[in-house]
RNA sequence: GCCGGAGUAGCUCAGGGGUAGAGCGCAUCCUUGGUAAGGAUGAGGUCACGAGUUCAAUUCUCGUCUUCGGCUCCA
């Protein structure tokens, strides 16, 4: 008898080995159906592997990532058959599934390249050889034979991957005319795949080292019904709709130009309006929080960002030093806003009751990127961090950082990003050379984060290895509108700059002790985070934000200075107004308006005027019918203080 | 930085060895219209920049810059 564990555990008994197939049939003919791969005993498997012993089995489907996994591991294969069908010789590097979808390297024989017009036809074959149903065949393979068959087919980079995999666990992957090295696990048959689509084509170096060879990643998503594909097709539409540099460009948010240089953003007048209601936002949520407002320069002596480290570590990533010409002094365009801000807590003697300092400065900071990293806002050149140091005593630490996480979620209620995820970032025991600082400190520091998440009741995932050199950190991904993450803010514990610096305070045991450091950035950078804010809003802001909150339209020219009188009134009360007096029918103003995105349409005309009044209508929603002007003022700054509940509260 | 696309009016794009087109926007005029496009006329371009080939280059070739998709990197 084999006792078969399933995930709730309930155990289902069978005289002889199944497989992970027979094993969903006898549960549901749905699942069935539906189920892709099988995980035993926490390893996952083929479906159609055997499990010949007692074990704990969970069956993965379509909605699971393990299911996905071998759904997409084995379209790269289908793909890979393909284009082997249509380039035979070509030598195939790894093709392994990503989020969405999966890739294949590839060198085609005789220098041949493959071009976006080529993954049509690529495309057909693929749902060609799927309705084929060819079953997908696992081979165990000794490491010699396996050498053997890809010396034999001159595909030196599987010979490459097969040299350094041990002998005894190297499987082959059989479907049709086609096969492949491959851990697995694999669909049962390639008839699974219905719905194919290859979605872009790029270069990619062999093995991610760019001293090595060039090879073609051919990109593409796969799906088991038509309807999935679709949904896929619209999602990446829509996604492309939402595209900040578009709507950035639209909205006259933000442009670049090639006369100042790539990667420096020019914020224009409704980009800037938009930024800096942000900033001031975060400005009086940080001074109720005790943070102190402070302004540094721009550059600052080489020596600096070496005492700091900076240098060591990022100079070749800076912009080269700016030197005087008559004292040959070398300056840096800042990276970083922490050592002015050491400098500043240095100013002056601190006590352990002046403990914490909050230091708060919304400074542009400038980094060298390579230039086929610029994108958009999200990566550029010189960009602002709503950066504050934090300098506490070591028992001030763990409050310290639930206050910081505190103000994370007020930003994220205002701007309703309801779906996060924060990741701790450890430190890797095994590699204590990464990092500086003593394990002491390092233990202190984690305990603290994993505490303080814990009384916040955070939902954190744990990534061990992933810590800054110097410190732990917290940080927080938002999922958007469309489902797609985006990693904003972030906490982060140093205990070196203090070091670096020499800070200090006085204990109440008149010694002197070394203050701990807290980095902070809740937006990340203004730039990064109004990109992320256009995709998530597709451009309609929430109305405390919009640039122009209300415009006004008069039915026709005659009520013009009424319109006018109305938007003083508003402007007088803090709400953001313009007037559309274009010598147009109201049909066109509407709809001109609506496409601009502005939270309120306000229409007078002689009804109006006549009562002191305007036609609502909001945006995207239509006709709200009529109210005072005052009485239009008080309900949208009630929305307002709705919004920002966290500032008001 | 590397590989591969692209760069034509303010925007979105068509065209193509004989110095250019559309729609939207903009300007002027007519119209003064009540909840998603009223009409007429007109002004806009060193076809990214620099070389080369050619009788002739915006078009072909090379280089540069910028931009897009990836790779790599991200304090």
């Amino acid at each position: 008898m084999i006792k078969i564990t399933l995930p709730d555990n309930s155990v289902r008994e069978f005289s002889e080995p199944v497989n992970g197939l027979e094993l969903a049939q006898s549960i549901s003919h749905r699942l069935a159906k539906e189920v892709l791969s099988v995980s035993v005993n926490g390893e996952i498997r083929d479906l159609n592997r055997k499990i010949a012993e007692d074990a704990s089995v969970k069956l993965h489907t379509w909605d699971d990532r393990e299911g996905k996994d071998a759904f997409w591991h084995s379209s790269a294969h289908l793909m890979a058959e393909a284009i082997e069908h249509f380039y035979p010789g070509t030598k195939f590097g790894i093709g392994p599934t990503v989020d969405t979808g999966f890739y294949y390297d590839v060198e085609l024989p005789n220098g041949q390249q493959l071009t976006e017009k080529d993954l049509q036809k690529i495309e057909q074959k693929m749902v060609e050889l799927a309705r084929q149903k060819n079953a997908i065949v696992r081979k165990e393979i000794s490491k010699k034979d396996a050498m053997a068959m890809f010396t034999k087919k001159n595909d030196e980079l599987k010979q490459e991957l097969i040299s350094e995999l041990e002998d005894g666990t190297i499987t082959l992957y059989e479907q049709g005319n086609f096969t492949d090295l491959c851990r697995g696990p694999h669909l049962p048959d390639t008839g699974y795949i219905k719905a194919v689509k290859l979605t872009s084509i790029a270069g990619a170096y062999w093995r991610g080292n760019e001293k090595n060879q060039m090879l073609t990643r051919v990109y593409g998503v796969t799906f088991p019904k038509q309807k999935l594909l679709e949904e896929y097709l619209v999602m990446m539409e829509e996604a492309k709709k939402r595209d900040h540099r578009k709507i950035g460009k639209e909205m006259e948010l933000f442009t670049f130009s090639e006369a100042v240089g790539q990667g420096l953003p020019l914020w224009l007048p409704k980009g800037a309006q938009l930024r800096m209601q942000l900033e001031d936002f975060l400005k009086r949520v940080q001074k109720k929080h005790g943070y102190d407002q402070v302004i540094t320069p721009h550059i600052g002596d080489v020596k600096l960002y070496k005492t700091s480290g900076h240098y060591e570590k990022y100079g070749k990533d800076s912009f080269q030093p700016i030197t005087t010409p008559a004292e040959g002094e070398e300056y840096l365009l800042k990276p970083m806003n922490c050592p002015h801000h050491c400098e500043i807590y240095k100013a002056k003697p601190h006590s352990y009751k002046d403990l914490p300092v909050r230091m708060a400065e919304f400074g542009t900071v400038y980094r060298y990127e390579m230039s086929g990293e610029l994108h958009g806002l999200t990566r550029v050149r010189g960009f602002t961090q709503d950066d504050a140091h934090l300098f506490c005593r070591p028992d001030q630490l763990k409050d310290e950082f639930k206050k910081v996480i505190d103000i994370v979620f007020i930003i994220f209620k205002a701007l309703s990003f309801e779906d996060y995820t924060a990741q701790i970032s450890l430190r890797d025991p095994e590699k204590p050379e990464k990092y500086i600082g003593t394990a002491e400190n390092w233990d202190k520091a984690e305990l603290a984060i994993v505490e303080a998440c814990e009384e916040k009741g955070l939902k954190t995932v744990t990534e061990i290895g992933e810590a800054a050199f110097y410190g732990p950190k917290l940080d927080f991904m938002i999922k958007d509108a469309l489902g797609r993450s985006w990693q904003l803010g972030t906490i982060q514990v140093d205990y070196n700059l203090p070091e670096r610096f020499e800070l200090e305070y006085i204990g109440a045991d008149d010694k002197r002790h070394r203050p701990v450091m807290i980095h902070r950035a809740p937006f990340g950078s203004m730039e990064r985070f109004v990109a992320v804010l256009i995709e998530h809003t597709a451009g309609k802001f929430p109305f405390w934000l919009a640039p122009e909150q209300a415009v006004i339209l008069p039915i026709s020219e005659k009520y013009n200075e009424y319109a006018q009188k109305v938007s003083n009134i508003l402007n007088n009360s803090d709400i953001r107004t313009v007037v559309d007096d274009r010598n147009e029918k109201i049909g066109r103003k509407i709809r001109d308006n609506e496409l601009k995105r502005i939270p309120y349409m306000l229409i007078v005309g002689e009804k109006e005027q006549e009562s002191e009044s305007v036609s609502v209508r909001r945006q995207g929603e239509g006709d709200m019918g009529t109210k005072q002007i005052g009485e239009f003022a008080d309900a949208v700054t009630q929305e307002i203080r709705d919004q920002l509940s966290g500032l008001y509260n």
